[in-house]
RNA sequence: GCAGAUGUGGCGGAACUGGCAGACGCACAGGACUUAAAAUCCUGCGGUUGAAUAAACCGUGCCGGUUCGAUUCCGGCCAUCUGCACCA
């Protein structure tokens, strides 16, 4: 009998459809399991060979906690909001409505033929109202507890979407979605206040199970860091230039401080400043640029001193200029530095250029004046007036104790992490439920109100100046204020694609909630995520993210857990066939359609599986995939060898239950590369033996099932079970049968391997020691050599030490 | 520049907690079947020397260390990939 993968699979997915076989239980007295992959943004390319990774990962071991005996949550949805589709919308003059409809349907197309364990009764939609209506909600909460405010501040803006960025969006200096180069403007923006949450964000790593390199990344994004806030009188008015630096210690060697261009101070001294015209010019010449060109390295440092007022070093008391460079962005601590140019490289080369003086401040290094001395973690301070003479870390706090009693400064904990701009001048993305009213200032809409459907304009790009496309529907605008009835205007902004994606995983929970984002019940279940998998690049951002929203909703007794996600897991990318990435201009995408076609969904969930560690990327290879095709072939065949009996061998019968014990191990550890290889010995050994009894094939079709799905269920009914695989438990294995009695031991000389030696399961070294001497290789080459130390290490290894 | 990761045959990779390096697969070679080819099945396959299924030596990016023993641990390099916000 042929494999006739179409035929096969098509019949099991249209009967696990029917019979809604994967469909998780609300009210179940089941211990829980709730698995959860990212959500695609429904492309118009379709299908990324790279989904179908993580989602047969997860759905693999959804598959096998199912036959575990767990209620099994593994969901699946769409996250529809966002640039590609308004950018294709726009170029078409098709609606976005119309595309992304569209693509959703080729996708759960896609993802029906992979036969993915989703429930689909509870697949989401981001741009759907009834889902975005409690996107809104949350945002008006977000609003009421002071979380989300508007600011005017510089932004990055995109020369080609003409939005806003969130600095997390801009990529190589360019934008994230298209490419466009980015430069800095002024713009009004809703913000959220991430970073009251930088702290939480970090400790509570500490109790979730998440890989090691994202916690990492994520304490890293969040980068806090101590150190302290010092004020320099500024010589004209009593203003101050206000610091932070993680090194106060180094004070005495401040010669010369740094603002960005935006800093306020530049607009507030107008009139002091004798050399404004340059300045306004190195300003607009700042503006240009985006952070990532600023921040490039290697790049010569430009700058301006600023003339007609100079700073105050508070312990040296000497006058000091103050320049404007771009080096030193305003979106990082307070805008402004104080350069120690002996200890730091930046502030070196930059006084190096400018003529700059440079004093050493902590002993130790070579001539300051010709290379600046930077690894300063310890050492011995010197030129320091009352620091001289004590170590770094006591310079450190004798120095900040000093500031405060002195009133010029106070200890100070900052973050890297930045507040999220919120705002997108787009059409494409949930609106934010807010308006303006000049009484009453920015009024949230009421709750009975929500959704504010976005609505079904014919003209939806982007306004001339970056404003909103909705800015030109004054029908949609004109409205009245909720709190006094008055006169009133939308926001026309919309938010950013993170919004919906912040919280999917918990309107899986119960999809269809009228009244509330999930029941209290139903998130009381469900929560947390157990297991979410998904790509490195989404670290910083979505992950970062959602983990704020939800610590938000938890403290505003939404949600009963502090953290959204149990565990965190992540996949490597899917290179081309050359090792580059996948990407159409380099014309070496795989299109999952085609693999399918050619060798079945089964074929590619195994491919995918066995390529290579799951965690690290891995190149497409159209000749190994073929040996996976070659596999499932030989396991169709099985069926030729099936025999009445017994088990063929002790051993045999072994090796099903050292399998069994590998692939549960190695599922749980996303090892599935090697449960493949398992699989594929089996395989071999049957066929070596040219038999297969009844419970064995049952046993290998069990442990196959949740990698090939259809391939195992057709050869399972074939063999006269009457229950689908899917409802059938875990194998379980016996320990006593995984222990082999006898053990090969390898015997080495020297370290270097000899002979192995058969011995009894944890024998003693008396015996194992005669076996050895007795060995007729050993003896021969112990003859002329005397033994200086012998080595047994039960059950591993014995090692002669012999001259 | 900073941060993270990776480095094992011709290729993808395996190796538990420091104990037989190269499982499994691909490619390749030989054989069986066939008029022939494909498919399938069987065998071999890190390198050097060797007639050899004898034996020896070399071998997990490089240099060193710890150890009876290192792909694994430690120190120092090199290369590649990814990310980035010159983070003061």
């Amino acid at each position: 009998m042929v494999y006739d993968y179409k035929k096969i699979e098509k019949k099991w997915q249209n009967k696990w459809e029917k019979e809604c076989t994967f469909e998780a239980q609300n009210n179940s007295s089941k211990k829980k399991w709730y698995g959860l992959v990212e959500f695609p943004y429904p492309s118009g390319q379709g299908l990324h060979v790279g989904h179908p990774r993580s989602y047969t990962a997860l759905d693999i071991i959804a598959r096998k906690k199912r036959m575990q005996g767990y209620n099994v949550l593994y969901p699946i949805g769409f996250d529809a909001f966002g640039l590609p589709a308004e950018n294709y919308a726009i170029k078409n003059h098709v609606h976005p409505k119309v595309i992304t409809e569209q693509n959703i349907n080729n996708f759960r197309r896609q993802l029906k033929s992979l036969g993915f364990s989703f429930d689909w009764s509870r697949e989401v939609n981001t741009t759907d109202p009834s889902y975005y209506k409690w996107t809104q909600w949350i945002f008006i909460q977000l609003f009421k507890h002071g979380l989300a405010y508007k600011t005017t501040m510089p932004i990055n803006f995109c020369t080609g979407c003409k939005v806003g960025l969130a600095n997390e969006e801009v990529v190589n200096g360019v934008c994230e979605r298209c490419g466009s180069p980015v430069v800095q403007k002024e713009k009004s923006q809703w913000m959220l206040k991430i970073t009251e949450y930088a702290e939480r964000l970090i400790q509570d790593l500490d109790n979730v199970d998440f890989l090691e390199k994202i916690k990492l990344q994520q304490k890293n994004w969040i980068g806090k860091s101590e150190g302290a806030e010092v004020k320099f009188k500024i010589t004209k008015g009593d203003d101050e230039l206000i610091v932070y630096t993680t090194r106060p210690d180094t004070l005495f060697g401040a010669t010369y401080m740094v603002v960005a261009p935006e800093h306020p101070i530049l607009k507030k001294f107008a009139s002091e400043i004798t050399n404004l015209d340059e300045i306004q010019e190195y300003q607009k010449q700042a503006s240009l640029k985006s952070d990532f060109e600023r921040s490039e390295l290697n790049k010569e440092k430009t700058g301006v001193a600023i003339q007609g007022i100079k700073a105050i070093n508070p312990l040296t008391n000497q006058e000091i200029p103050i320049w404007v460079s771009d080096y030193v962005l305003i979106t990082y601590g307070t805008g402004a530095i104080m350069a120690v140019p002996a200890h730091d490289t930046r502030d070196w080369e930059f006084a190096k250029k400018y003529n700059l003086p440079i004093v050493e401040v902590v002993a130790g290094g070579k001539n300051v004046q010709e290379e600046p001395f930077v690894d300063v973690s310890s050492g011995k301070m010197i030129n320091s007036g009352f620091l001289t003479g004590l170590e770094v870390k006591d310079a450190i706090k004798t120095v900040i104790e000093y500031l405060e009693k002195n009133n010029i400064g106070t200890k100070k904990v900052n973050y890297k992490l930045r507040d999220w701009v919120f705002s997108r001048q787009r059409y494409w993305g949930e609106p934010i439920p807010m308006v303006h009213c000049k009484k009453c200032g920015w009024v949230p809409l009421k709750e009975k109100d929500l959704p504010l459907i976005l609505p079904d304009v014919e003209d939806y790009e982007p306004g001339e100046n970056g404003e909103s496309p909705l800015a030109k529907h004054t029908e949609w605008i004109y409205t009245t204020c909720p709190e006094c009835g008055g006169p009133a205007e939308r926001e026309t902004d919309t938010m950013p694609q993170w919004a919906g994606s912040s919280w999917y995983f918990l309107r899986y929970t119960d999809p269809h909630n009228t009244s509330a984002i999930a029941s209290k019940e139903a998130l009381q279940y469900w929560c947390p995520v157990d297991w979410y998998n998904g790509g490195m690049e989404h670290t910083t951002l979505h992950l970062l993210y959602s983990r704020f929203w939800h610590k938000f909703l938890y403290d505003i007794g939404v949600v009963p857990t502090k953290e959204p996600y149990a565990k965190r897991t992540s996949h490597g990318m899917i290179l081309g066939t050359n090792g580059e990435k996948m990407s159409k201009s380099k014309g070496n995408v795989i299109n999952p359609d085609d693999i399918i076609e050619e060798f079945g969904a089964d074929t590619f969930r195994v491919y995918e599986m066995f390529m290579g560690p799951f965690d690290q990327t891995a190149p497409w290879s159209m000749e190994s995939i073929r040996g996976c095709s070659k596999f499932l072939d030989r396991v169709w065949n099985l069926q030729n060898l099936l025999v009445d009996g017994n088990s063929y061998s002790n051993d045999f019968e072994k090796m099903i239950h050292k399998s069994i014990k590998k692939v549960s191990e190695d599922i749980e550890e996303m090892k599935f590369n090697t449960c493949i290889s398992t699989f594929m010995t089996m395989v071999n050994e049957f066929y070596k033996k040219q038999r297969i009894n009844k419970s064995e094939f049952k046993t290998f079709l069990q442990l196959l099932n949740p990698f090939a799905p259809h391939i195992s269920e057709e050869l399972f009914e074939i063999i006269g079970e009457k229950v689908p695989i899917s409802s059938t438990s875990w194998p379980i294995y016996e320990n006593d049968k995984t222990i082999d009695q006898e053990i090969e031991l390898p015997v080495q000389i020297n370290g270097k391997l000899k002979a192995t030696v058969i011995v009894p399961l944890d024998a003693e070294e008396i015996i194992v020691k005669e076996i050895v001497h007795n060995n007729e290789i050993i003896k021969n080459i112990l003859a002329n050599q005397n033994i200086i130390k012998e080595i047994y290490v039960k059950n591993k290894i014995y090692n002669i030490v012999a001259k």
